[in-house]
DNA sequence: TGTACATCAGTGAACGCGCGTTCACTGATGTAC
DNA sequence: TGTACATCAGTGAACGCGCGTTCACTGATGTAC
């Protein structure tokens, strides 16, 4: 149809933008446009989030946004894709820790911390990639499940060292995603719980004693 | 501006359409107006529900959507408004039930049951609730917390009651919370888990066990 | 050091689309007498 | 039982808007010789 003029459009879109490779200028403006993205999600629903308005954020227009990604959930996806390395940071923790009597209740205490923090540092991502999860979008399940599983398979190896805690018919797989369901529905409901006048102080502590219960199976030492 | 013809315009547009007051054949429009919302919610995103969508498996135009809902979140919000009642049945339960012993264990597997079917029947429904929670926006989150807050308060009253075997730093309000969450993030991520190889009545009981313990401070009975 | 050329980078302006929303209108139903 | 009128109910057709997307183009940068 169109006169094909001399570049040979990529349709897999890969890595360049219409069949041009990247120089340093045009790495740059990808990065300002990313960051644009992910400022503006602070702000914005990711739903009105605009092509247009991230461009203006940018310095630059539209045309240049559809250079470098194929539309605004391009662009997210691959800020949530880069984030979602950070779980293996908490799944190392798991592994490391010693889940024992006291050292273990603190191990617990670190752990909610992390998500928690986990959580408010990339609390617009996060919440993008558990909306789309919830409906149904593919991409974004299987970004949360990589950032949840590498989790929930260190908390599933620490349940089976204490498996003589547990009764036998416990599966060690279900009792580590239960307890990441926990902690995830926490860390991202925590300015919830606020603003409904209970201190995140106090969830943490409850959470904190539940997450050392379902590890271990044994009573979190006395306050 | 517009020559004023007969009707006082409502602007509160509280009950009525344009200033119409309904009889039968406009309530039953009404009904299966919300009724092809709630349908269509079931396949598609809230955020892709469009009026004419809803007015055309109405067998009726979009200017009759607009006589009887300013707009499609209008809608939604009526339907999700009427589920949010259904919380009081777990409530029921919750505080008349027994808590001690065997008899509180089963209670405690009735109790997930009643999240898991609760989530079950009303699942479009309840995911554009989270949905928008999220989001922020305040109607929602007032609907969740209707929901909700009947069973965390019931729960919190069911903690107390055990006061003697909960360390005397913890929060029972916060420790409701924290069960809460657990039971709604499971409920609505259940098919996650299926679809990521974890059964149900795996995830139901380590669930069970969970709530038991962090409601009554002791080891759920052996299996 | 200079010139020509290829490639990278960026953009103004326009088109098309599809939805939200409204207006002026017709049709249906009820009720007073 | 019939007629007139008020009110309820529903709609076709159109407008406007704002975003997504693309095209044909200009400008910037690098490199071969």
């Amino acid at each position: 149809m169109s006169p094909v003029k001399a570049g040979k459009r990529r349709t897999d879109g890969a890595r360049a933008a219409d069949g041009r490779t990247p120089g340093n200028r045009g790495r740059a403006t990808r990065e300002r446009l990313l960051k644009c993205t992910a400022d503006l999600l602070e702000k914005t629903s990711y739903r009105d989030l605009t092509v247009i308005e991230i461009a203006r954020c940018a310095g630059t227009s539209p045309a240049t946004f559809y250079q470098y990604f194929s539309d605004v959930e391009a662009a997210i996806l691959m800020l949530a894709r880069a984030m979602a390395g950070h779980g293996a940071a908490l799944a190392t923790l798991i592994r490391e820790a010693n889940w024992k009597g006291k050292a273990g209740f603190d191990t617990a205490g670190e752990l909610v911390n992390g998500f928690l923090e986990l959580w408010e540092e990339h609390r617009s991502l996060l919440r993008v990639v558990d909306l789309a999860t919830l409906e149904g979008d593919l991409r974004f399940q299987n970004i949360r499940t990589h950032l949840l599983n590498q989790v929930t398979e260190a908390l599933r190896d620490v349940v089976e060292t204490f498996r003589s805690q547990h009764p036998s018919d416990l599966d060690p797989t279900a009792q580590a995603a239960t307890i990441v369901s926990l902690l995830a529905h926490v860390a991202s409901h925590r300015y919830g719980f606020e603003f409904w006048g209970i201190r995140t102080d106090h969830i943490r502590r409850s959470v904190t004693r539940t997450l050392y219960w379902t590890v271990t199976g044994r009573q979190p030492p006395g306050a």
